[in-house]
DNA sequence: GATGAATGAGGATTCATTCAT
DNA sequence: AATGAATGAATCCTCATTCAT
């Protein structure tokens, strides 16, 4: 389909070599069909980022509202998937950041913000466990802390290191627990 | 001059509408002026691309690299440079994506780079302050967190507060100190 | 056909005059269908020079391997094709020396060497009839004359004769036989 | 001067090489300096073809309208000059075809018909020793063969032999005497 | 529905020429 | 006289889009 050849030919070689005739060329069609199914080139890459962000954003919707699940596995999950999950995510987003069409940036920052109000939805839900002054802000900043690594993750070696010690960095931050310490402690007391 | 005049239009109307033309236009000379500095259009982009990271990448040496400065202040520091310092460096950031020149790519990764090692050594140098396994892991953390913060913090309206509570956030996860962390360590003892 | 709206513009107007858009007008399509055939403009022009040298060698071919044509017929038909059967020829040859493109020469050049050997293997075949110390340089000034007549014929209005009389001169001088040879001899004799 | 760097310049890097400013680099001033005595680029290139039209000429001149001479020997300098008094001229003049100015053409053009003038005078002062039927034709197919030779001497390693040849060839021609036989046939003799 | 040749507006780049110093 | 930075028209080439088959 036309979408994987867009996103395919745009991971390779760039929004640059993205022509309408490579991807159509990539996809093993014509240009011609692909102009029966996008009404322009926008429309197609607009399409490629929204299945993209919806595949996304449908794995961290699940994960994120689950009430039953410790705050810190759920972050630690939240941040696996970010770096995980989806591997090419990360060089997918790189390139799509190059597409000059005004609208992606839109979807994203949209995409951004619904994760936001989940993220400041599960805070709430958890709510005695948590120790900020503002859910908001600390929603904010869990989240774009989450892309920034999620953005780096793909060209850093130890991306699951990365993860993995943000979580804990969020979950000591949040709850005011220190997870690794703890299970010293425990350690110790076990001993 | 030329490149403030790419950076103008770039941020302006993307990299779609920053044509050479257009941003002579702007600059106030003619296209040739452009050429008789720039050897081409990718090389005016890369200049920019320098300038604003030369910029930004001396202004975070000087304070990471300071030593008598307790790490809370240091952290609170950096991080409120790379949202404030350059207010719109996140706008430009976002725009210079655009640039179909896969350079930006890697002077972008060249930088990052660069701030993960200072991050690391500033980190060294308060090696006994510090209770973390991985100084690298720990560098590569902060570091992607904070260009999360960067590149989001010009949409969000409580930016100041983002830098503020990150800044928060990596003290606890360094120094392992809590507010909280008598209440959090007695919770999971008792526990 | 672009080649010949390409060779069509450029006798007429000089390469100069010879620009992408007014080839395109020319051969009654747009730019870019030339684009869908050639490379760019150099490849355009090669293709023109090779088809052009092409016809010529073809032709020259064919004359030149006779070997049951008495040596003056033989001589006579390749002056004369030089001068006759691609009447515009020379104006085309002229018109191309202008472009820049360092192929074309290359091109005749080639084309050159190859009809000095077969004007070699041509005299080798008229061994016995022909009375040269070296059919190398024999072969070389045959053709280099011939080439110096080919580009001024159409210039000039007598190129019928030019051709006919450089047949004569060459079969004198490779035969060794003279109208006025007794006279000659005579008088080199008696003097 | 910038006539010299001018013809510097096109025959080291052809007329797409040969912009003013490049021309300005290699005589050692600037553009505005050569614009102070060329109007224009094409009256510089005029300026070269003329003056080097007018040393060739000049030569040719003395040359061919020397009446004490011996035919045969006046043939052999003619020639000779043409292949190696200017052992640049070839060069120069093939890089001169590629100046797109139509002056150029008519330039060279006069020059011909200027040698084919002298070239017929000085066959009619030897009238009573040459036997061709049309004296107008048999110029023009000196010069036009001599130029062919010219043309190609340069990149023909026995250029010298050409010249020789070519000489031999036409001495026989015009007079009917075979140089070479006669030579022959007086070894005979005086055996 | 699919094709892909043709289109032509748009954009990067060059270079002859000017003119203030 | 000389300079050389600035100019901008002209040119090559690309690529999204169309439409006849």
């Amino acid at each position: 389909m036309a979408r994987e050849a867009a996103a395919r030919v745009l991971q390779r070689e760039g929004y640059a070599g993205a022509a309408t005739n490579r991807i159509a060329e990539v996809a093993g069609v014509s240009v011609g069909t692909i102009y029966q199914y996008f009404a322009n080139k926008d429309q197609l890459f607009d399409a490629l980022i929204r299945r993209e962000l919806e595949g996304l954003l449908s794995v961290l919707r699940r994960i994120v509202f689950d009430p039953h699940e410790p705050i810190a596995d759920s972050l630690q999950r939240l941040l696996q998937i970010l770096v995980e999950v989806r591997p090419d995510a990360p060089t997918l987003y790189r390139s799509l950041e190059q597409v000059p069409n005004a609208l992606f940036r839109r979807r994203v920052a949209e995409a951004r913000e619904s994760v936001i109000g989940w993220v400041r939805e599960f805070l709430a839900s958890h709510r005695s466990e948590i120790h900020v002054r503002d859910l908001d802000v600390a929603a904010f900043v869990v989240v774009a802390a989450a892309e920034g690594l999620a953005i780096n993750a793909s060209t850093e070696f130890y991306r699951a290191r990365g993860a993995d010690e943000l979580a804990t960095v969020f979950t000591r931050y949040l709850t005011g627990m220190l997870r690794m310490r703890r299970r010293g402690i425990q350690a110790a007391i076990s001993a």
